[in-house]
DNA sequence: GCTTTATCTGAACACCCGTTCAGTTCAACC
DNA sequence: GGTTGAACTGAACGGGTGTTCAGATAAAGC
């Protein structure tokens, strides 16, 4: 046996991909083999070997992938003229995007050590420029006196923190709906950096 | 060689311990091996067994223990009558107590999956006591109208997330000082449960 | 000073790891 | 329909894994 009938490098490589995230979200990278990946997509360890150059490229493609797509996602996100808008709108987008992918969050923030330096610094840049859009937010609300602030920066560690969370608990059908958490936790962010409301 | 001059299972025991708090937190349980804890301890990895059954109840004993010491911790702090007062108090316990403790509140978060299940939910049930003390004060705070809070469990959840936030990015002698960042986050924290400040 | 015993070594156990590669198989093209 | 080349197998590589245990050693008690 080797070539199995019908197979694809372009359905196989996604496969790859996904079966390593739900595997590496479930019980970390370092608690998973290639072999454990392999066996998930049907397929012997070697020919994982067509996909990734090895396991740690695994891991970082997924991450990159992970925080490239949230990035873009935000920037397609309409913007809103006010910085109470904007907050508005970021809380909800954060929210909804994390819970979409509860997976690919746990791995982007759990396993940054098994990264090499290079890398976690690549993965390091793209987190802290997501930040920086949140922190752009709250700059604007403390200049045109929106928000009371002491400091943008701590702030913007807080909500991001927050925000992110509701993924380690939030279960689908549960007590709330999405709809529901993304109001309370907008209403909690613009109360935490002293939104004057209107 | 044998037994080591001036061994004692008083002293190597925590030692064992210290070790393996240091490289888990730092590598994760699954990429430590008990050679590197061994090492770390100046041993010969046999000699670990003595000292703990196995790998994974030494994992959950670091949990067990840190999550015990968190809550006899806050049942040490002085009570306020005030429920503005007391998550005042519960907001500088909480990350005082982490900050001192970075690598125990990175494992008892991030090691979780690597517990069998009776463990897990041994551990689940200290941490869910402990967001159950914070829960009580937004309830009292809620039925005396000095908080305005839509849901107590959704804040409960979002305030934590947002408090145990500071053990990601905060740095011994960074830009701000641990009494800031206590205040800043007080403030913040009793902005988003909508108190009304006396 | 001798015995006892807690402490630790060093080797072994069976098994799993990431990765490589010669060889096999099947789909696609001419 | 024969040829080519992408997709995959299966075995092997050197090395690491958690755990056990007989035996060695040094501290403690008499």
């Amino acid at each position: 046996m080797a070539r199995k009938t019908g197979s694809h490098s372009q359905t196989t490589g996604p496969r790859v991909r996904a079966a390593a995230a739900r595997l590496i979200a479930r019980h970390g990278y370092a608690a998973v083999s290639m072999r454990q990946i392999a066996a998930e997509v049907g397929v012997q360890a070697g020919a994982l070997y067509l996909y990734t150059p090895d396991k740690q490229t695994l891991l970082y493609d997924l991450m990159r992938d992970h925080l490239e797509e949230l990035l873009a996602a935000w920037q397609a996100v309409p913007a809103e003229t006010s910085p109470e808008g904007r907050l508005r709108a970021f809380v909800r987008f954060h929210i909804g995007f994390h819970l979409d992918r509860a997976e690919a969050v746990f791995i982007a923030y759990m396993e940054l050590r098994n990264l090499e330096p290079a890398r976690f610094a690549e993965i390091e840049k793209l987190r802290h420029a997501y930040e920086d859009a949140l922190e752009a937010i709250l700059s604007a609300g403390q200049s045109d006196g929106s928000f009371s602030i002491p400091d943008t920066r701590l702030a913007t560690m807080a909500l991001i923190a927050m925000l992110t969370g509701v993924t380690n608990w939030y279960r689908e059908g549960g007590r709330l709906a999405r709809a529901e958490i993304e109001t309370i936790y907008t209403d909690m962010a613009l109360n935490a950096v002293g939104a004057t409301r209107g």
